[in-house]
This record gives structure tokens, sequence and C-alpha cells, in this order.
DNA sequence: TGCAAGGCTGCGCAGCTGCGCAGGTGTTCA
DNA sequence: TGAACACCTGCGCAGCTGCGCAGCCTTGCA
């Protein structure tokens, strides 16, 4: 944490208030492959459907598709897709039963992202943040 | 969490596999709009420019525009507008000095989403290999 | 063996997002 | 007072995303 010339030489001679906060934040930063590693992983999170599809498999079990679009009201091609994307991400695996492929998730460390989600229900707080000009 | 009747009308009617899940698949939704709230929130942090100066700001506390800009390589305008986005939903405030206007995370719940993601990082310094940015 | 059910895929569209450029506003200093 | 600086905004574009429709494949049952 302390000597940190990490600034990369094309931004070097930009001008900067707090050069060492710089320093500090490109280290806060790191490997930028990794940021967009986990945007990446937010991203499947920031979708009203997948994240109900989610949250349904998270607490309520495994889950066919077709149940699963009634549940969340979607159409099973959306459903569908979606598991698709979250499959792929490893996030989720279906097991086939029969002509039935029940889902559930299998990315725990995704799935811990859920719990405050799921926590903060009865609660709403402030999103009303004072806008000095809005 | 036995019997719910929650399935809306209009979806009463469909075939359903496990039908007693769809139910709890229901109540573990909740509202929709709750959901949608939080995909929101989560989409805050889907893209790798945000999430970036996010980390930027949790670790190395309040920096301004421009030392954001350097740090993470994006243009100033795009700073900006990605601090207005994230202002106008609460998550972070400015702080003006003069002429500089230093942010800083003011959105706790959403601060804490940011640990898991450094927590994984675990970038640790390069010992000998002198690598500031290839 | 035929038929229905469950699930998946191709295609196309509407909508959104992020960003760069140019220009504007307010502040500080020579 | 003028110039430099820090930041913000309007505009437009390229790229992506999610989803609906229609159709196909596989499976199970009568």
């Amino acid at each position: 944490m302390a000597r940190m010339h990490l600034v990369p030489p094309e931004r070097a001679e930009h001008r900067t208030i707090d050069g060492h906060r710089v320093c500090e934040a490109i280290a806060a930063i790191g490997d930028p492959a990794r940021v967009r590693t986990w945007a990446e992983r937010f991203s499947l999170l920031a979708d009203p459907g997948r994240l109900a599809l989610l949250l349904a498999l998270h607490r309520a079990g495994p889950l066919a598709v077709g149940d699963l679009a009634v549940a969340t009201g979607m159409r099973d091609p959306a459903v569908s897709q979606a598991l698709r994307l979250l499959r792929t991400a490893g996030v989720v695996a279906g097991d086939r039963d029969g002509r039935v492929v029940r889902y559930r998730v299998v990315d725990q460390e995704l799935g811990a992202l859920l719990a405050p989600c799921v926590a903060a229900g009865h609660v709403e707080p402030e999103p009303a943040v004072g806008r000095p000009r809005a």
C-alpha cells in the first residue's frame, strides 16, 4: 500500500487533485478483467425476470420451466432463454426428469447475494434522497 | 408456507408440474415492484465503469471527478454521467470544495455488496515482477 | 404408433445503455 | 478582467438486451 506508481503512463501526465488517492484507487480497482467479471456477475441479477427466477429457485427449490413461467408471468421462451443464460454462467443447473427439467441454484456465492434482497423484504429504505438540485 | 393461493387468476388455469412450489415461488418473489427495485440496484453494479468507480470510492475515500477519470481511464464526461446516475440513485454523494467535487459512497447497503467483490479479488502485490501496466 | 406435453431455438424488433465529442457554467488565480 | 481549471450537459451513435412469435425436438402415455 506504500509505493504505488501504478498510474498508467498514458495518464501519468494528467493533473490530479489527490495524486496518492488516485494510486490507492487504482490499487482498489485492481485488475480490470476482474472488475469486468464481477460486473457481469451483477448483470445477471440486474434483470427483473432473472432475479425473480433466482429468488424463486433459491427459496422454493427445484422448479420446472413451465412452473417458473406461471410463477413469474413470463413466457416459456423467455424463461428458457433466461435459464440458459444463467446455466451458461454456471449459476443454475437443470435436472432432467422425464420430459420435465427442474432447475436449481448451484452458485452459492451468487446465491448469497440474493440474501439481502430477500431480507429487506418488509422494509423499504428511503430511496428518496434529498435532491439538492432536482 | 403450505396453502397459498397466490396464483394470479390469469395464470390459475395453466397446468403446473408442482403446484405448491409454484405458490412458494410466488411468495418468494413477493412484490414485483420490490424485485424490480433490487434489479435496478444490481444494475448499478453491472457496469465495469460504475463498479470501478464504486470500488475506488469505497476503498480510497473521497475522490474528485478528474482523479476518478485518471484512475479508471474513463473520460471526464463518462465519469460525470456515471456519478450522476449513482447520485440520483442515492448511492454516492458529492461534497463541493471550491471548484472540486469529491464523491463518496453513502449507501452502506450497496457498499456491502462490494465486499465480496473485493474479498474474492485478492490481487496480491507482485513481489518482484515489476509490471506497472504491461 | 399416434398424439400431446414440456422445453428449446431462430428470427426480428423495440428499447435501453454507455460513451465520445463539443460546448456551457461556475470558480479560482494571475 | 481575462484566462485556466473542474465539472456538467446536449446530442448522437454504435452496441447490446430482453422478449414475443412461430416452429422444432424430445419424451411419455394411451
